[in-house]
DNA sequence: TAGATTGTTAATCGATTAACAATC
DNA sequence: TAGATTGTTAATCGATTAACAATC
């Protein structure tokens, strides 16, 4: 581990690329990694990359690289996944139960404590045995438990309401899945997973695709 | 509309965004709107957005801005979003039978077609309506439907060889919601829905806050 | 030592922002 | 005309890349 650095954005939505392919690496594979090796692998540039990791940690050694081991505990601890954040996360649709019985977010230092719908109906255990409460729960619950982060997903209609809701009860990042711009504070951060941003990506690809094929 | 140009993935990121705060306006609502409108509600820079929309649109007049409904279908005719897409989704599972179910895709001109799963056990009909099929009528269907993209909802572990596939059979473009790198050839766009690098900016944030209080 | 790899310093590139002229 | 807004041209900024010195 390093000195902590300001990093910019970028670097950031790199680290987590390396992180699942150093994790997804055999057992059997040699322990050291030079950057030259993991920019290949990923297809990126190899300044880049060191340029990255040398934020992140001083294992590097000329000649050998770094230590597979503590390469990803260094990137882990610099993106906090070593110590859990909970969340709550409103409303418990389709889209909502889905990420509340992801298990995969616990890899990555997130626990979603519990769901909340406006909806009775929807009231009760989730199929992955996690809660789901009415929405008028929910002050009492960020208060209890000192709930710095959540996550919408329900529709578009109702995200504001819903982010305003939170911030009321001290949340100070949100995790938007709803395709719909919410107006906050500036000490809070709201990130919208912007699924249209990747379609218009997509679309645009393959419309230049066709268009090279005529 | 406006001679297409290059434009950066940068400027494309935006554009959804106009578009679903232009969509959001309340009917009685003006009937124009300018850059420095847009870029206050969004809480943006107004010369960003009006080189943006001057991309995407010769419509804007001086001293009244933009017709809103012209600049909706502009925005939407660049994105694509006019002409549909057709898809097909690999992996049956919660997160997939979520965005098989997911009615907003048709709002972005994306229509998936069925879904695919190795398991017997998922194959039939899906509760939205939407065909599971058994894996192996991936080829035959991508083929004769002639399927340019592809959604990828399988874990990590089968995620390569589902992208493989379905590049074998033809698939562009592919939107990626493992949580993995996928390699492929540099004609085909691999668009990862990367979960892992919104919860990185999102953790960065809720540590910064928490250190700036003690 | 020689060579591979590291980290650093300088150059390039691209995107954003600022300044301004044009237009209704 | 005056003022708001547009589009454009130039300046700034930040990130990426290239070149190089340091190290084992």
């Amino acid at each position: 581990m390093v000195e902590r650095k300001e990093v910019s954005k970028s670097v950031l939505k790199r680290l987590p690329g390396y992180l699942t392919y150093l994790k997804s690496m055999p057992e059997d594979a040699p322990v050291h990694i030079s950057a030259t090796a993991l920019a290949n692998a990923l297809g990126m540039g190899e300044v880049q990359v060191r340029k990255d990791l040398a934020l992140v940690s001083d294992g590097g050694r000329p000649k050998i690289g770094y230590l597979r081991e503590s390469l990803i505990d260094d990137i882990e601890q610099f993106l906090g996944y070593d110590n859990t954040t909970d969340a709550v996360l409103v409303g418990a649709g389709k889209l909502g139960c889905a990420l509340l019985g992801y298990q995969g977010f616990e890899e990555y230092g997130l626990n979603i404590l519990a769901a909340f719908d406006a909806d009775a109906a929807k009231t009760g255990m989730d199929e992955s045995g996690k809660p789901v409460y009415p929405l008028e729960k929910l002050p009492s619950f960020c208060k209890s438990h000192k709930v710095l982060m959540g996550i919408i997903t329900v529709p578009s209609s109702h995200a504001q309401e819903v982010c305003d809701l939170m911030i009321a009860n001290g949340i100070k990042g949100i995790w938007n899945f709803a395709p719909t711009h919410l107006e906050a504070p500036a000490n809070i951060l709201i990130q919208t997973q912007n699924m249209a941003t990747s379609l218009a990506v997509l679309s645009m690809h393959l419309q230049a695709q066709m268009k090279s094929k005529d």
